[in-house]
DNA sequence: TCTTCACATAAGTAAATCTTATCTGATTGG
DNA sequence: CCAATCAGATAAGATTTACTTATGTGAAGA
């Protein structure tokens, strides 16, 4: 029965005049004639059986009615209109939208964003970094980069690496610390944004792992993870590095993991898109190419003793 | 610009498809010919520039494309549907739904439910008792009464009464237990539900609150708190019950509250509707009802020291 | 008071949507 | 293996829906 709803152009005259509450601008939105809009307003009224709007002097006010439908009826078309949108951006084969948090966004994809524009030149690469997890399907996001440990229905997730933390440093530095005893010694960086970690990964963990009873609580703070890897990066302390952000900067010797011990977080970065869309054309190569990216320094793991905590 | 949207009646065919993966049963749902599907299907795909399903031998499967639309659009067209639902209750009205907390309908509503009855024939009440909070614009409820602190845009919220809790048990136990510190030999009754509020409002708070440090592990446990008060007024026990679901009780004398001790939750029974549909008649009249209710009982709560919890 | 603004209404027109009828191609059951 | 059947495509004409131009109404504001 497609009885349970009303003519679906006049409910979207509905919406338009809500949002504008006037019928004027409402058609002119709808690229319609105001006798148009009037019309589709009438249509839905008797649809309805009593008015949407009361009809004032100049101006329209919701009825109860018109009141109870305004907001369903705008967040129905949000949605709609959206959905279309991640319909037309499969069309299009050359862009690539991609959401990540800003330290990921900040030292993983940034440094190897030149990397991947030469080989693969086709594809054009977009970042919407975010701290608040952005909707597939309605913020016109193809891919999502996300720390997690949980699956979702509806999403295609693969994890690309196991995340773990180690202390870091610029090599200049850790020539001073040759040893985590020493290590007590040195400028502590917090990275806060690890606090949100279960179990938790901080530095008293991290000297309980090597054997150290010891609880640094001076040094400065940062929120973002990112921020405090740059402070590292400066020279201004040793800093407890999520993997992911850290190993290019290893790899290419500005900074120094003098110490083999790791603290495993359990969690990991996993790739994410709509179910079904993997095999879209961008999203594959993207795909692939992340998971080449993280073999390129899978030896630095391999080197390293991967402490599991236990669950708290 | 209606550029943004394709023809919504295409698009509905294609909800209609998707969901069955038939585009004859799809026909069928929309009460039109198969050959009139195709056609909105044909067009959708037009305007989009791309096929939507692959059209196999006996079925039809969704394109990449197609799968990137489905969701929305399934979610779209829901929240249409349950927005013209809404319009159409502001019709009805003569039937009023309400939800509530399974304690709450059990124990305020359900019990005085003939009294409004019969003080307002006209008017048809229909529960939907669910924990999870139901959703006053999609789940086709005009009323919620939510135990809660805070208030939300876009809905009308009054509280109902300030939240408070204190022992309650038969008169004939009460008899048995006549000072507080006797209560430390009673058999004590566990509601568990009062568990999530905060601050922490339980059996050794109150203990505390009269001066006697006591904290009884011992006794039967209900994780709904209309439970614990039935079990108290089958005699089983003393509880700590709330203010709205004991107040009839005690007045009708079921149960007896021989200590002038509450413990304040911070908390209140709050009355919600969705904005400007507090005019509509039968909602109105269920609200001053209520709020009449409510202040019947207001007596007990005058005679009584109601001790302030710091938040933890 | 007269203009203007915002919406309503009427009548004719354009466009979309639907129907009946026919067609294709593949699975399936005998 | 072949006819029956099923799911969908296509064509042409009918119908309904939606839109436009033109005109009407009533109240606010200069």
């Amino acid at each position: 029965m497609s009885s349970r709803l009303p003519p679906l152009t006049a409910l979207r005259a509905f919406d338009a005049a809500a949002r504008h509450m006037s019928f004027a601008l409402a058609a002119s939105e709808l690229n319609v004639t105001a006798a148009a809009l009037s019309f589709q307003i009438k249509s839905l009224e008797q649809h309805l059986g009593a008015p949407l709007f009361h009809r004032l002097n100049r101006a329209v006010e919701l009825t109860e009615a018109g009141l109870a439908l305004r907001q369903g009826a705008a967040e129905g078309f949000q949605t709609l209109e959206a959905a279309w949108r991640a319909a037309l951006r499969t069309q299009d084969t050359k862009t690539l939208t991609i959401t990540a948090g800003p330290a990921f966004t900040a030292k993983w994809l940034a440094p190897r964003l030149f990397e991947f524009a030469q080989a693969h030149p086709d594809v054009e690469l977009r970042f919407a970094a975010s701290l608040q997890r952005a909707d597939l399907t309605r913020d016109n996001v193809d891919v999502a980069i996300r720390f997690s440990k949980t699956a979702t229905p509806d999403l295609y997730s693969i994890p690309l690496a196991e995340e773990w933390v180690m202390p870091v440093m610029t090599p200049a530095l850790a020539a001073q610390y040759p040893t985590p005893e020493s290590l007590k010694e040195a400028p502590i960086i917090f990275d806060d944004s690890i606090r949100i970690i279960t179990p938790r990964v901080g530095w008293t963990e991290w000297f309980a792992a090597v054997g150290l009873p010891y609880s640094p609580t001076l040094g400065p703070r940062f929120s973002q993870a990112d921020h405090a890897i740059d402070a590292a990066l400066a020279g201004a302390g040793v800093v407890l590095g999520r993997h992911a952000l850290i190993v290019k900067d290893i790899a290419d010797g500005r900074l120094a993991a003098p110490f083999p011990t790791a603290l495993a977080t359990g969690a990991h970065f996993s790739f994410l898109c709509l179910k079904g869309m993997e095999s879209r054309q961008q999203i594959a190569v993207f795909r692939d190419w992340m998971l080449d990216e993280f073999r390129k320094t899978d030896h630095i793991t391999k080197s390293l003793t991967i402490v599991e905590l236990p669950e708290t």
